[in-house]
DNA sequence: CGGACAAGCTGA
DNA sequence: CAGCTTGTCCGG
């Protein structure tokens, strides 16, 4: 058996053999403990009947320690290892239970009917079940209920359905409403183990122990919780869609807002335009170019809109470190941008150059000519006490991802008070410049999307009683802003693509980011096409996945510590 | 990672 | 030169 050792800085496999005593109990996946190297560590079995090399002694397993993934999800993890350039490890750590798991529940018994799904969604998953060929994005709008979509995928597929949303919250929540709709809902891994047909989970569910998915269904397909943040940095919704791949079964992806990366590897249908637009929220983008730089965070509207009765809470979102440093100009309120790609610039040796396409210029602003440039901030501190004395209501504060949602009016919060709240009358964003410049690949998308979960707590806008979603920009006709305003994901996706293929950006290249000491010389041993960027990092550039990955994979890594960031997101 | 072993440092 | 620290190597 060759074993994989759960041990940090050692991504190698050993082989060993097994003891009479444990003869069936171990197979491809077994989490088992060998000895190594003169101590006992954990791992995972991750082939079987390998001929060991001779002239070497081999050792016997340890002990079984329970039950691990099953044999395509150790063979997923390995290929996700290979595309996102990681240890193997860490992969087959998340696709393994918690605390050892020795034996199955017995799987439940085929229940009652469950009431077949209904409505146009419902009609279109149940076409897009028949295409195998690459995933099928379903594109509706935020405030969409999406329940009739997994329903048909789970009621048609006839063996177990991979469901994965980018919150545990949100994952309990869908399970219990499946539930209550007659489908056995797998809550732990050992049931997903043990064949429950249906198993939902948030981004770690891309490697739930389903032997062979019979469909998979991602749902907000964008969301960037997908994305791991520890190395490696696998996209969970790309391993869902590796996996079908490999099963030969349907992946059906959701998103109001796909991104460019989706649009490029999926069939994207679309609802009746009426309908995707309905359950867009209704939009208010007020301009602010004309308001000083310094003091105009608060529109006369923004604070009517505060001042008024509303039933539900009015959120008020600002980023309180904004990614980069926004410059505006003095003279006339215009941002400095790139006039190539449009992201925000940043200031270097009394020139201004942009992060994103190493477009240079000199320090003067685009619109008026004028030299004077100030840095826009957020008075992080101020903001409260004057929207609570503007709008002569109680204001609260949210900060970070914990601590008590304040039972007040107003709420003023970062952008993860959308997390945390489920419902609002007003979602007001004080700066959105922060998030449309910010200096990212991505920037653009993220903004879009943010839009889109503000629609969803406020409601669509052919929903009675729905809300608004209130925008301060000094970019009022931005692409993203007119994605949003009209309820169609076309008017930013399409010229975000246009402008990706010009220059050559993902998804028409694959990229990956190398730092850390060893960086300067793995970048020499790639021999791949690449550029040095700021913080002592380079970027190498491959057509594709299949050039970057083999090659990443094929160059050994130097002695000194290197970190590989595929599909890099701070760009 | 962490055990083994070698080379380097310190104090009597 | 014993006893300890630091560095490098390598695992079945």
């Amino acid at each position: 058996m060759r074993v994989l050792p759960d041990v940090a800085a050692l991504d190698r496999s050993f082989d060993y053999e097994v003891p009479p005593a444990l003869d069936g109990a171990v197979g491809i996946g077994t989490r088992v403990r060998v000895p190594l190297h003169g101590r006992r560590v954990g791992g995972w079995v991750v082939a079987d009947g390998v001929e060991p090399e001779p002239g070497r002694e081999i050792k016997p397993l340890a002990k079984v320690t329970g039950l691990g993934p099953p044999e395509p999800v150790v063979d997923v993890s390995a290929w996700a290892s290979w595309r996102w350039a990681g240890p193997q490890r860490v992969l087959l750590s998340a696709a393994s239970p918690e605390r050892a798991v020795r034996v199955l529940p017995r799987p439940p018994a085929p229940g009652p009917h469950s009431a077949a799904p209904k409505g146009p969604l419902a009609v279109q998953a149940a076409a897009a079940l028949e295409r195998l060929e690459r995933p099928t994005l379903i594109r509706a709008g935020p405030a969409t209920d999406l329940l009739e979509v997994v329903v048909a995928a789970c009621l048609g597929a006839g063996g177990p359905v991979l469901v994965c949303v980018p919150e545990l919250g949100w994952a309990e929540r869908l399970g219990a409403r499946l539930r209550r709709r007659g489908l056995a809902t797998a809550g732990s891994w050992a049931e997903a183990a043990a064949g429950w047909p249906v198993v939902v989970g948030a981004r770690s569910g891309a490697f739930a122990p389903a032997g062979r998915v019979a469909a998979a269904v991602v749902l907000d397909a964008h969301d960037e919780a997908y994305r791991e943040e520890r190395s490696p940095q696998f996209d969970a919704a790309a391993v869902v869609a590796e996996r079908c791949r490999r099963d030969g079964t349907p992946c059906l992806f959701t998103s109001a807002t796909p991104s460019a990366a989706l649009v490029h590897a999926c069939s994207v249908v679309t609802v009746p335009r009426d309908l995707e637009r309905g359950a867009w929220p209704a939009v208010r983008v007020i301009d602010r170019r004309g308001a000083d730089p310094r003091t105009g965070l608060y529109s006369e509207e923004l604070v009517r809109t505060i001042r008024a009765e509303h039933p539900l809470p009015v959120l008020v979102v600002y980023n309180r470190r904004g990614r980069g440093r926004l410059l505006a100009c003095v003279r006339c309120g215009e941002l400095a941008r790139c006039e190539r790609c449009g992201r925000s610039v940043a200031e270097t040796d009394d020139r201004l150059s942009c992060a994103t396409c190493g477009r240079i210029r000199p320090r003067l602003c685009a619109a008026c000519g004028g030299g004077r440039l100030k840095v826009l901030r957020v008075g992080v501190s101020r903001i409260r006490d004057e929207l609570a004395a503007l709008g002569g209501r109680e204001v609260g504060e949210v900060s970070g991802e914990t601590g008590e949602i304040p039972d007040t009016p107003v709420v003023v919060g970062t952008e993860a008070v959308l997390h945390r709240v489920r419902r609002a009358s007003v979602v007001a964003f004080l700066d959105f410049d922060l998030h449309l410049l910010a200096p990212r690949l991505s920037a653009g998308e993220q903004s879009l999307a943010l839009l889109a979960r503000a629609g969803r707590l406020v409601g669509g806008r052919a929903t009675q009683g729905a809300g608004i979603v209130v925008v301060q920009t000094r970019l009022p006709d931005h692409e993203v802003l007119a994605a949003a305003t009209a309820g169609d994901p076309d008017r930013f996706v399409g010229p975000e693509l246009a402008m990706r293929d010009e220059l050559g950006l993902p998804p028409f290249a694959a990229l990956a980011e190398l730092s850390g000491p060893g960086a300067d010389s793995y970048f020499e041993a790639l021999g791949l096409e690449g550029s040095a960027i700021a913080g002592n990092r380079w970027l190498v550039r491959a057509a594709d996945h299949e050039g970057l990955c083999s090659r990443l994979a094929a160059v050994p890594r130097p002695r000194d510590r290197v970190r590989v960031v595929v599909d890099p997101t701070e760009i």
